[in-house]
DNA sequence: TTGAAAGCGCTAACAA
DNA sequence: TTGTTAGCGCTTTCAA
């Protein structure tokens, strides 16, 4: 591969000219960057962003640090972060944690030999401290995504879940259901909290509200199936469920066609996030997240951070929640 | 952050001394190794990984090429992909290409550029010659997954797509149907060839088999839908029908279901994959495919590569292939 | 068994 | 407007 010595010879010019018209930075006469040019197409050179990062400069390069890809959450996010990364000239490192602090904390400590220039991170157990504390230490910006920790100055992007869950109870209520339960997620994290809290200042002045309404799941599907026999069992006669997320609202689906409850005629659900609404039958009612536009606001914040922005370290909280009725409900 | 110079001083070694400890490589005497090995740790040292890069050693970094992260087949293999990275302390870039030939080939050069140090590629526009040329002058190594071209010599990692189909058409024999018909991919798609193969192979002794018993279809939901309606104008009496993936069995079954006709009693449907197993109500039956192991497998590969092994580029096929009996034969 | 020194390819003062 | 040169942090001959 051709070099920037090569492409100064060959342009009878100095390197560091070279640099300048690479870099597009101080002055050059339109002759030699003409020159210059045409050398570089000669020999086909590109220049080794291996040396130009070793060189004080970035790499071009952030990590997306996820869970686990293959909750079909994150893929959303992903390409998002990915697309808009690559239209800057960035690339994506991926990373799974699988929520494991340890996992994490290697992965940190790795992408900072590695020089990376910022990172997006979807973590549930990591804490505040830890995030500041590396981001003073390391210099490298980090933004939270579909999390976020409310008393502490970190950039966050995440959908306004409290909102969303009014929308779902407001949807269940429209559609007549009158005891309506809901099915939350871990309280570790952040948007199941969000979101049973809107479930709850949503339904707390009702006439049939109780707090035994509320049964706890794991976001996962099985977590669902478990936790809709125990709200039905305490609760025989709910008419309507908001399930946490949407995997758990397929776990609910399948154990009431197990157990030969009729959705949406005896019981109507509704789930969270709008992963795969294509790919269900029945297609689930769920409010779908913004995912896209999160990513990308979130990627283009760090970009600029990255930039030397000194940015405003606050949460953004996207209210583009969109209602998707499906045949649940 | 500490540099090797500072371990060295803090030592009272020499830079040269510091990095054989480093890459333990060299004769280094143990009251020395003991000394250096202090330093490094009382100034928390860790080699920056782009100087080493740039002096001549590998990036430790690989990157997978994939058409699109949001179609659920391909964090499976991402999953796999970065799971076995990791362990051998190597880290994933994540690229889609859209199946766009330009951001195909725009990458590619990118990666050159990053001094990535090897290639997963799933791609279905790519031609054997550009891969071939790319490794020869790049001197990069590439490896194929879920594609290949059986008359190149480049390592490719895919499922034995014929006998899924064959397992796939027996299933629904021994499930009782008589005239059994495809769906089939696009046909510039490997893998959707085969599958497509394997079906008539298993099905043109039957007396019943005749051609137009393959529709073709793109892969995708809606096309799994427009498909069914096709075959059925052309073939009422239809009995089952192996879907050639599982997005396009959803299509198939949401249309089914809005035309009223009954899954399995009227009508059976295979599909292939895998995906969603979980997702799906009714669940879907399929066969899946082994692409941990496929994945697994390909880095492995490649990491061999990477150490300069040379190995036989060849097809690897997998014949773990399993049939995920669900409610739809 | 160890050290000195020459790069790897590029950037960025500083001079001219 | 251009060139010289000293690094960036590490690896790797080659001598000692």
């Amino acid at each position: 591969m051709a070099t920037i010595r090569d492409v100064s010879k060959l342009a009878g010019v100095s390197v560091a000219t070279v640099s300048r018209v690479i870099n597009k930075n101080g002055y050059v006469h339109q002759a030699t960057l003409d020159k210059v040019e045409q050398a570089m197409t000669a020999l086909q050179y590109t220049p080794n962003q291996i040396a130009r990062s070793l060189a004080g400069k970035r790499t071009s390069t952030v990590a997306l640090i996820v869970p686990d890809i293959l909750n079909p959450f994150f893929p959303l996010l992903a390409r998002a972060i990915e697309d808009t990364a690559q239209k800057k000239g960035f690339s994506v490192l991926l990373c799974n944690s699988d929520s494991k602090q340890q996992k994490e904390l290697d992965y940190l400590s790795l992408l900072l030999t590695k020089q990376i220039d910022g990172i997006l991170l979807a973590s549930y157990t990591s804490k505040p401290e830890e995030i500041i504390q590396y981001e003073a230490k390391s210099a490298i910006p980090v933004v939270l995504v579909d999390t976020c920790f409310p008393d502490y100055p970190i950039a966050s992007f995440l959908s306004n879940h409290k909102l969303g869950a009014r929308m779902a109870v407001n949807h269940l209520i429209e559609r007549g259901c009158g005891k309506i339960g809901h099915i939350c997620g871990p309280t570790h994290i952040f948007a199941a909290r969000e979101r049973c809290l809107g479930y709850e200042e949503s339904c707390r002045d009702q006439s049939w509200y109780t707090p035994s309404l509320i049964v706890s799941g794991d976001f996962q599907v099985d977590g669902g199936r478990r936790a809709i026999q125990e709200l039905l069992s305490r609760h025989p006669d709910v008419h309507g469920v908001f399930v946490g997320n949407d995997l758990m609202a397929i776990g609910a689906l399948k154990q009431l066609h197990a157990m030969d409850i009729r959705v949406p005629e005896r019981l109507k659900l509704i789930g969270f996030d709008g992963i795969a609404t294509d790919f269900l039958m029945p297609e689930l009612s769920t409010i779908v997240q913004p995912f896209y536009d999160i990513g990308a606001h979130a990627m283009n914040h760090l970009l600029s951070r990255i930039d030397g922005e000194s940015m405003h370290n606050t949460i953004f909280e996207f209210d583009s929640l969109v209602l998707h009725k499906g045949q649940t409900t």
